[in-house]
DNA sequence: ATAGGGTTAG
């Protein structure tokens, strides 16, 4: 029994001194027949915190108002307020309840009742069976508290059984009753039972309509919500926000907002919840006008510092794209919450901004605003995507510390991140023992594990933690197999590819996606299967995107398959005609096969349509800053150390015999020029940053936005060697771990 | 005394 938690602290709450009696607080009149006016239950109404509330309640005893008449009324009502006012305390209500000796059914309620509000609803149930157990019978107040409890609980086993109680006492047709059993199986996703109840009413009301759409609105069946909101005699606020935000719960944000129209031509005042949900249905459909009208809507009504709003606006702006006015509103905002802070986060991660999704994070921190699980999750995929590895073990560090805040969801969403985190951060070990410590996995982490080894080239890892999900009744979704398939890829394993895809359509039933089609023309491709890859292209089952015919062109350029890569580069000039990487790489197949004029006419192309090559960008994370670097970038404060560092690579590198591969530059330039653009890659610069600001033999862990080309990819390996440090770089594809002159990619990547 | 949105953000 939970409730000596409850139960009243070593000092009886009867034992007052006079002195928390403040002078403000002045003993007049005796006792009168007029109970609820009496000055000290009147002070109630004004009552903000815990002591004013024992003061009162002294002041009660000492006008011995509490055993006046022989009648609890002022006890009921300090309970009743202690249980319910949100500047009450349940606590204290039960150590009040505990002196009553027999507490009558209105009580008894009252408790109930602070229970069914209370965090801890369960106990409202359990409240409710010792009141019977004390020999009282609920009654028609009674039912509603703790149907309440069980719709909050997602008990529909209890809330039956209350439901029993209900038709014993014949209160069924009590509309408060009522209504609260269809919620309570409508909360429940028992619609069946909440629709007979509702078909049953003698009359129905809008609060029944409601609570039924709401169901019906949370188990996706919004055509059976419809059907009753059409049948409503009369609509509220209330049914139509309860229509759009079942609208948004299911992704329709058109119809969402065409009920919003709807709402405000049938003059219906919306009302911040309204407004709630229509920014919402406005950031998730990238509705920027209507956003923008909802603006000055709130502005009018005198809404504008209403936190809630304020902060759905900052999300709205971000998730339109209107990043410059969501952070200037956030910038304005005199109050934040944790809400604000999350969501300008989540409005950079949504437009890529991952540098600024951190900058605003430590902004955070530095402004001592606790950070919640719903910004740990969202700034992880931010580390993740930057590699900031040291900022990410502090986010683990963090969750370990305050594990009892986060125990709950520690075995789903937060851990799944982790997870990720450690992988794309290129500390695989960790995300595998963070893996290994669920004791209850779910499928995302599962995913998460198989694409993170994938990813590193830990091939047969992944495929053997495949059997073992399956084994332990795990079913794959077609996210599992992009994985195996991208293992399979990263591993060159053709023969395996073909079974697996094979057997994700055959015994799984699953239709192909673009990605999983990616990963096989992707394998073909690179095995020089172009035949095969050709017919699979012919066969797929939904329409090649610019990325399929681009990992063709990959391949083609591996191979040195001009004829076939001109015909590939068409398609995904025709379906991309933005793809600077596909001009690129066509360029560089014409290079390596001398073409020269070829590579002109594609520069040339590339010049008339203004497009810009998405330069090579590398970071790397020191001391836990992230630093960024271009192609040739001069702008790093040691900039000078750095290419001193660089000079001494190349030096190094030719005392090895290490001969530059020119072969991929993409113009027509002399071969010294050529040499100098391979030697200032963004990846030289920073591993050449990295191999300055760390302690030697430390790892140098780089992120690349594109793929690692040839020359760097073997200059880099004997870079470990001569420095004697491991370097991974993670990139655009997947990891590459270089050690002892070697990579975890066998040179196939 | 009592019933139906909403406590967001990923």
């Amino acid at each position: 029994m939970a409730m000596a938690a409850f139960s009243s602290s070593s000092s009886s709450p009867l034992a007052v001194s006079s002195t928390v009696v403040p002078h403000s607080l002045s003993v007049t009149d005796p006792p009168s027949q007029f109970l609820p006016n009496h000055p000290p239950l009147a002070l109630l109404s004004t009552c903000k915190d815990i002591r004013t509330l024992k003061q009162i309640h002294s002041l009660v005893i000492k006008t011995g108002l509490l055993h006046h008449n022989n009648t609890q009324f002022a006890l009921t009502k300090l309970i009743e307020f202690c249980a319910v006012s949100p500047f009450g305390d349940l606590p204290y209500a039960l150590s009040l309840f505990d002196t009553v000796e027999n507490p009558d059914q209105r009580i008894w309620n009252h408790v109930i009742r602070g229970f069914a509000l209370s965090e801890s609803p369960a106990l409202a149930v359990e409240f409710y069976i010792r009141m019977m157990v004390a020999g009282l019978e609920p009654n028609n107040h009674t039912f509603p508290f703790v149907l309440k409890s069980c719709a909050k609980l997602g008990n529909a086993h209890e809330g039956k059984q209350i439901h029993g109680h209900v038709l014993k006492l014949g209160v069924e047709n009590d509309p408060f009753v009522h209504t609260s059993l269809i919620n309570m199986y409508a909360q429940n996703g028992e619609l069946g039972h909440a629709r007979s109840v509702f078909d049953k009413s003698p009359k129905r009301d809008p609060i029944s309509y409601t609570a039924l759409i709401n169901g019906y609105g949370s188990s996706g069946l919004m055509d059976e919500a419809r059907k009753l909101f059409d049948e409503m005699p009369v609509r509220d606020v209330v049914s139509w926000n309860a229509m759009i935000s079942g609208y948004i719960q299911n992704n329709l944000y058109e119809e969402a907002l065409d009920f919003f129209e709807g709402m405000v031509r049938m003059r219906i005042t919306p009302n911040v919840s309204t407004m709630l949900s229509v920014l919402s249905a406005c950031a998730n459909s990238g509705s920027l006008e209507l956003g923008n009208w909802v603006h000055s809507w709130i502005e009018d009504h005198g809404l504008g510092s209403n936190l809630r709003l304020a902060n759905g606006l900052v999300d709205m702006y971000a998730k339109c794209g209107d990043l410059e006015r969501a952070k200037n509103m956030f910038d304005n905002m005199e109050t934040k919450s944790v809400v604000s802070w999350n969501a300008m986060i989540g409005g950079y991660n949504h437009m890529g901004c991952y540098k600024e999704a951190l900058e605003i994070f430590r902004r955070m921190l530095k402004s001592n605003v606790d950070p919640n699980e719903v910004t740990l999750v969202s700034i992880l995929p931010a580390v993740s995507n930057s590699g900031a590895l040291t900022l990410g073990k502090w986010i683990h560090a963090h969750i370990d510390k305050n594990m009892n805040k986060f125990q709950l969801t520690r075995n789903s969403a937060l851990s799944t991140s982790l997870i990720d985190m450690y992988a794309k951060c290129g500390d695989i070990m960790a995300a595998k023992r963070i893996f290994d410590s669920m004791e209850i996995k779910s499928l995302a982490s599962w995913n998460a594990m198989i694409s993170g080894l994938a990813m590193h080239g830990f091939v047969d890892m992944a495929l053997e933690l495949f059997s073992r999900m399956t084994n332990e009744g795990f079913v794959p979704d077609d996210i599992t197999f992009v994985g195996i398939l991208s293992a399979c890829n990263h591993g060159g394993f053709v023969e395996l590819g073909r079974k697996y895809f094979t057997s994700m359509v055959e015994d799984y039933n699953f239709t192909p996606k673009l990605q999983h089609y990616g990963c096989m023309i992707d394998l073909l491709g690179k095995a020089g299967l172009f035949d095969e890859a050709e017919i699979l292209i012919d066969d797929m089952v939904v329409n090649p995107d610019g990325a399929i015919w681009g990992s063709l062109l990959g391949a083609c350029r591996l191979h040195g398959r001009v004829d076939l890569a001109e015909m590939a580069a068409k398609r995904v000039f025709e379906l991309e005609p933005e793809n600077t990487g596909a001009y690129v790489l066509l360029s560089n197949i014409y290079a390596k096969a001398g073409k020269w004029d070829d590579v002109a006419r594609i520069r040339t192309r590339i010049n008339d349509r203004g497009l810009e090559k998405v330069p090579g960008c590398s970071s790397i994370e020191v001391d836990s800053v992230v630093h960024e670097f271009l192609v040739g970038d001069k702008t790093h404060s040691q900039s000078d150390e750095i290419y001193e560092m660089v000079d001494e690579i190349d030096d190094l590198l030719e005392k090895s015999g290490f001969v530059p591969d020119t072969s991929e530059v993409l113009y027509d330039m002399e071969e010294e020029w050529k040499q100098e653009a391979l030697s200032h890659h963004s990846e030289k610069l920073a591993i050449a940053f990295g191999l300055i600001s760390t302690k030697p033999g430390t790892t140098i862990r780089i992120v690349k936005n594109l793929r690692v080309c040839g020359n760097c990819h073997s200059a880099t390996k004997l870079i470990s060697k001569i420095f004697n440090r491991e370097i991974i770089a993670r990139d655009r594809n997947r990891f590459h771990h270089f050690k002892d002159g070697l990579c975890s990619c066998n040179d196939y990547w």
